[in-house]
DNA sequence: AAATCATTTCGTATGTTTGCGAAATAAAGA
DNA sequence: TCTTTATTTCGCAAACATACGAAATGATTT
């Protein structure tokens, strides 16, 4: 009776894509990249960012790990920038989940208020 | 000398939309909602998804907490949709991070592994 | 009033994330 | 070679996330 769904690679991604962004500090070290549209060094951030040299260490390493950055040991720095291939494959997933379009339906009233 | 900066409301939201997606059984929920243009019983939901119901309902709360869904008690159901208020905006957050025409920078080799 | 149904909350176990400072690494400059 | 600089790894603590089954809730049907 019960068909379980196994659930697709392209959701499996998108919540690992989704997670990598679930950090304000990781939300903002991208869009510094991707706005740049350039590369920035570890120090840059770290001076800007409140948070220790080791934490921040382990947020780009989260980053690298989903794939969404990618780094270039320049010493005595490490320059860190976008990985284009994987960033353009996770913009895909966001837009096509986003681009349905959705329309107000019968459940307007909100019952259940957020954070309940 | 360190000017050290504030993350910003909309960062800050992003993140909380990300969190709300980082998981996969909550992608598949709210592709499904988006994608039906619908709305879904927590009934139907657990038939498909591999997960018990109280841990389908924590992840329901979950969304309802970042406002990306919304539930209307239709007795003895609760009926799930999108809240389209949230989703937009949500939608335009990541759009915007999204939108940086990003472009191979020179740390185009990976030095760094991804998982690593 | 009792039984049923859909869903949530509670309690609990286990694992993961976030943060820090100290120590380790690795390359460059004195 | 010793020191300095940039970054990471380690070890730890606190907080949070995920999952489950059992009990609770709240409305409907018998």
């Amino acid at each position: 009776m019960n068909e379980k769904v196994q659930l697709s690679d392209d959701i499996k991604q998108m919540a690992a894509y989704a997670k990598a962004m679930s950090h304000p500090v990781r939300v903002y070290i991208l869009q510094k990249l991707a706005k740049m549209d350039a590369c920035c060094y570890s120090g840059d951030l770290v001076d800007e960012l409140p948070i220790g040299r080791s934490t921040l260490s382990q947020h780009l390493k989260e980053l690298k790990y989903a794939g969404l950055i990618q780094g270039e040991i320049q010493p005595p720095y490490i320059k860190y920038c976008i990985n284009v291939e994987n960033w353009e494959k996770a913009k895909a997933l966001f837009e096509l989940l986003f681009s349905e379009k959705v329309q107000n339906q019968s459940c307007k009233i909100k019952t259940l208020e957020n954070g309940n």
